[in-house]
DNA sequence: TTTGTCACG
DNA sequence: ACGTACGTGACAAAC
């Protein structure tokens, strides 16, 4: 095996670092056969054979923790390890990933009262010693420390499959002129909150390593401390403990009292029956041949689920395929380049990957564009990003006449896989394409290149995906809901972000100007009653003024979690009516706010056309709501009156109005409905005020009797119904004590006892199958309905109760959408669908189709359902958004 | 990049 | 003993 004079190579892994990257980094969607979770294992399996592949190590071993950190909590008692406690779902898949490591022959290192780190540390300085190459395989960034010549750091990197080789010159680059040996000093000055390490309040990775730098270590820096100025001397001489603290913390030990041979560590020895049990057993199995591979000797290449490439066409060779393919009414998977401004600015042209059954094509600059046209008019393209690509021929913010028009996108000529996975999986981060091959398919896709870049790759993944999707999606009951709601609600998305609101760029100029003369006396003041000058912007230094300099009273006041006391408006808000700073820091908030990020922000976005192109994302929302961003123009301010007036400056072309249809009470109404509870569908069907028929009803008086505080109580307790209410949430949103609040649900759930069966109804649905669903069948998968952890669990209840009403009605608008956009197409209206807000359709609206648009938008809103209650919608129209209220 | 805060439904 | 409504996105500060 390995020949004693040549130099070998050891690897050895951090397992509880891989483990919890891994572990956050995979869904926790896997399961061993018997049950039990197995992402963060599966994880961690396909980080351990990327570095195998990649480095072809001649013997492996892994370290684990053992125990509580006895080493530094005696000699150090504040480490006293605060962590919060490991996730269950993680901390049981250590032994498995443990007995994992055993049966592929590679030694589990483990050490009462040693943390794996000083495990690595101890291995890595003895194998050096004794003329090994050292490999340590880590997501810890402190172990750069222990770099040298001989010692590697390889650490993983975003994803599971990325890995950067830290040498001493890397970590030079990385921490601004730090060398290894002095990592620990700088961890003393910048801390790191992930491992409990202090450091110096106010001192980031820059300073800390510019301090170093300039005195040559900790202690050298400590020692000139007085010569530190201003804010960042003061902090540095008043934390002088934590710093040297943090230091020895952070150093990590290698002289752990282990009992190992490193030349016993050889790779691979393991039995592949062994292997291969161990494999079942957890349910393994697109890795497990890659696994078993190694043991023949040979590196398994990743060939054996590779996904294929074709060769590459371009120019006229390309057009044929495509013009065959067409013929052959194939699906054709696109991918068009991300719309990044800088390439344009950069003068990069566009390029668009078509994959047909057997071949990829390219086509460049306005080939592309002409191509990706051809295709929506006679194809059927499938994508990752319907919308991003067409945007591409369509864009948002130009004024050039559009290739094609949404209303030439057919919904039943396209396919987005992004769309698709996310009917499967609402909850997941980011749908790419290539990360879902690899998860449904165990496929690996290559590595990118020059000649085959990663939206390529990304098209042979979208084509191997397309039917294997729209299977899952008929298996799942999800594909009525995918051809009827989503796929016909993409274009008209399209064609709302092509549109844009009108916005005037001097009304929030004006606005700003006013609100920043305002907010300079503002600051002003404050700082008279602070009797210091500070940044009222900084949550931490607030918070010192408010309770360490001014003595405000901070019992029961809750704390963040980097340890000061919160400055949050509601905390704010109870100390306003004593003491005026207060008062006054709170409408210095909402000013700041308002002027930073909507009256500052918004005009650097209006675009050539004079208007604002938002992005409504399709697959944001685990609930099945759109979002909207770049901007979000879904939470511009109306609750304040000063906030309000921000909507006065999105305003309509000459000749037009700004209208809005909102549907009234559309959660509680659906919860009527799926609830069936009589007293609710009555007190809606009365058509009187629904929260004074509630009042009535909990409270046991005549509506005549109610009076608005009973009613606005009463008003609470509907809505906190809808987000799976807790005693504590109304208790808080009421001002009153627990009990008298868990009084209130018991008796409002006395006088709608259907409401109570129907909520206890979808929570045992929930801990049944794992997910709820709305009226369409929008499923929504709850992990945590599970758990061990008693608040994950209460966590996945009230996921349970709210998905059905808040899904539901999106599952409504978005209908309503895709019906307006078809009725204004058919009747030849000129109105324009701009902006929808969860309950709420805006458009701009030409004065002589106000009435025909107002009972068209209504009607259609209120008529997508019948349910046993009324739908109503309102709508109002004005000048400007402001006055559409 | 993460945290605290706050805007919306 | 502990922390608490559901769903989003953006900004400034701190890391």
């Amino acid at each position: 095996m390995a020949d004693q004079t040549s130099t070998r190579t050891i690897a050895v892994i951090d397992g509880n670092s891989l483990m919890h990257r891994a572990f956050h980094a995979v869904p926790p969607t896997m399961n061993a056969p018997d049950g039990t979770p197995t992402n963060a294992v599966f994880g961690f399996l396909s980080m351990f054979l990327k570095m195998v592949d990649s480095f072809a190590p001649d013997g492996i071993i892994c370290a684990f923790d053992k125990g509580k950190p006895k080493v530094r909590m005696e000699k150090l008692p504040q480490y006293k390890a605060q962590r919060p406690p490991m996730d269950p779902l993680l901390r049981e898949q250590f032994p498995r990933v443990k007995d994992l490591m055993r049966a592929l022959d590679v030694p589990v290192v483990e050490l009462e009262g040693w943390e794996g780190d000083d495990i690595l540390g101890t291995l890595a300085r003895r194998g050096e010693e004794a003329g090994y190459e050292m490999l340590l395989i880590t997501g810890d960034r402190d172990m750069y420390q222990l770099a040298t010549d001989h010692i590697k750091i390889v650490g993983t990197k975003r994803g599971l499959s990325d890995v950067a080789i830290m040498t001493p010159e890397s970590v030079d680059d990385l921490y601004h002129g730090i060398t290894p040996e002095l990592v620990p000093d700088f961890y003393g000055l910048k801390g790191d909150s992930s491992d409990n390490i202090p450091g110096v309040p106010g001192i980031g990775p820059k300073k800390a390593a510019a301090l170093i730098v300039q005195y040559g270590n900790l202690d050298e820096v400590i020692a000139h401390a007085d010569e530190v100025k201003g804010k960042m001397g003061e902090n540095l001489r008043a934390h002088i403990d934590d710093a040297l603290l943090s230091r020895e913390i952070a150093t990590i030990r290698t002289d752990a009292p282990l009992d190992l041979d490193l030349a016993d560590a050889q790779f691979p020895t393991f039995d592949v029956d062994v292997a291969r049990a161990a494999l079942q057993s957890l349910g393994i199995t697109s890795m497990a041949k890659r696994v078993l591979d190694l043991a023949g000797g040979v590196v398994a290449s990743p060939s054996a689920n590779a996904l294929k490439v074709p060769g590459i066409l371009t120019g006229a060779e390309a057009q044929d395929a495509l013009a065959n393919a067409l013929d052959r009414g194939e699906w054709l998977a696109v991918t068009a380049d991300d719309d990044k401004p800088q390439d344009a600015l950069f003068g990069l042209g566009r390029t668009l990957w078509v994959a047909t059954e057997d071949a990829l094509l390219r086509f460049d600059d306005q080939d592309a564009d002409a191509t990706l046209a051809t295709l929506v008019r006679r194809g059927k393209i499938a994508s990752d990003d319907v919308k991003g690509a067409l945007h591409t021929i369509f864009p948002k913010d130009s004024s050039e006449p559009a290739l094609i028009e949404a209303s030439e996108v057919d919904p039943a000529r396209i396919f987005d896989t992004s769309v698709a996975d996310y009917l499967l999986e609402s909850d997941r981060s980011s749908y790419e394409v290539a990360s879902l091959a690899e998860q449904r398919l165990q496929l690996t896709p290559p590595e990118p290149t020059e000649e085959l870049p990663r939206r390529a790759i990304d098209a042979l993944c979208v084509a191997v995906l397309r039917e294997p999707l729209a299977k899952a999606l008929e298996e799942d009951g999800s594909l009525e809901l995918f051809d009827s709601i989503e796929l016909p609600l993409l274009p008209v998305l399209l064609a709302m972000e092509r549109t844009g609101l009108h916005a005037d760029s001097s009304k929030f100029a004006e606005q700003s100007a006013d609100l920043g003369a305002e907010i300079e006396g503002m600051i002003d003041g404050i700082y008279e009653r602070a009797g210091e000058r500070f940044n009222v912007d900084s949550p931490m230094q607030l918070s010192h003024v408010l309770f360490d300099v001014m003595g405000l009273p901070t019992f029961g006041l809750k704390k963040t979690q980097r340890g000061y006391y919160s400055t949050n408006a509601k905390v704010l808000e109870d100390l306003s009516h004593r003491y005026p700073i207060v008062a006054d820091v709170l409408e210095y908030r909402e000013r700041a706010k308002i002027k930073s990020t909507y009256l500052d922000a918004l005009p650097g976005l209006i675009a050539g056309d004079g208007r604002i192109h938002t992005s409504l994302n399709q697959t944001v929302a685990a609930t099945g709501r759109l979002s909207s961003s770049e901007p979000n123009l879904q939470n511009i301010p109306t609750r304040s009156e000063l906030g309000h007036r921000v909507r006065t400056a999105f305003t309509v072309p000459e000749g037009c109005v700004f209208l809005a249809c909102d549907y009234s009470q559309i959660e509680l109404r659906l919860l009527a409905h799926l609830s069936a509870d009589e007293g609710l569908v009555a007190a809606f069907n009365e058509g009187a005020d629904f929260h004074a028929a509630t009042a009535a009803r909990v409270f046991g008086v005549p509506v005549e009797e109610v009076t608005p505080q009973l009613r606005s109580r009463a008003k609470a307790v509907n809505f906190g119904i809808v987000y799976g209410q807790q005693a504590y949430g109304l208790a808080t949103s009421l001002k009153i004590g627990r009990a008298e609040a868990q009084s209130m649900i018991d008796r409002y759930f006395e006088a709608y006892p259907g409401v109570k069966a129907f909520l206890d109804g979808q929570v045992a649905f929930a801990h049944k199958h794992g997910w709820v669903a709305t009226m369409y069948g929008r499923k929504r998968h709850i992990a945590e309905i599970n758990a061990r952890n008693r608040q994950m669990q209460a966590f996945g209840e009230r996921t349970a109760m709210n998905h059905p009403m808040q899904g539901s009605a999106a599952d409504i608008i978005k209908i309503a959408m895709v019906r307006v956009a078809e009725r204004l197409r058919e009747e030849g209206l000129k109105s324009k669908l701009v902006l929808q807000i969860h309950d709420e359709l805006d458009f701009e609206v030409p004065e002589d189709e106000i009435e025909a648009l107002s009972a068209l938008v209504r009607e259609t809103m209120e008529g997508i359902v019948e349910l046993r209650v009324p739908l109503l919608a309102d709508v109002s129209y004005g000048s400007n958004w402001a006055e559409a209220k």
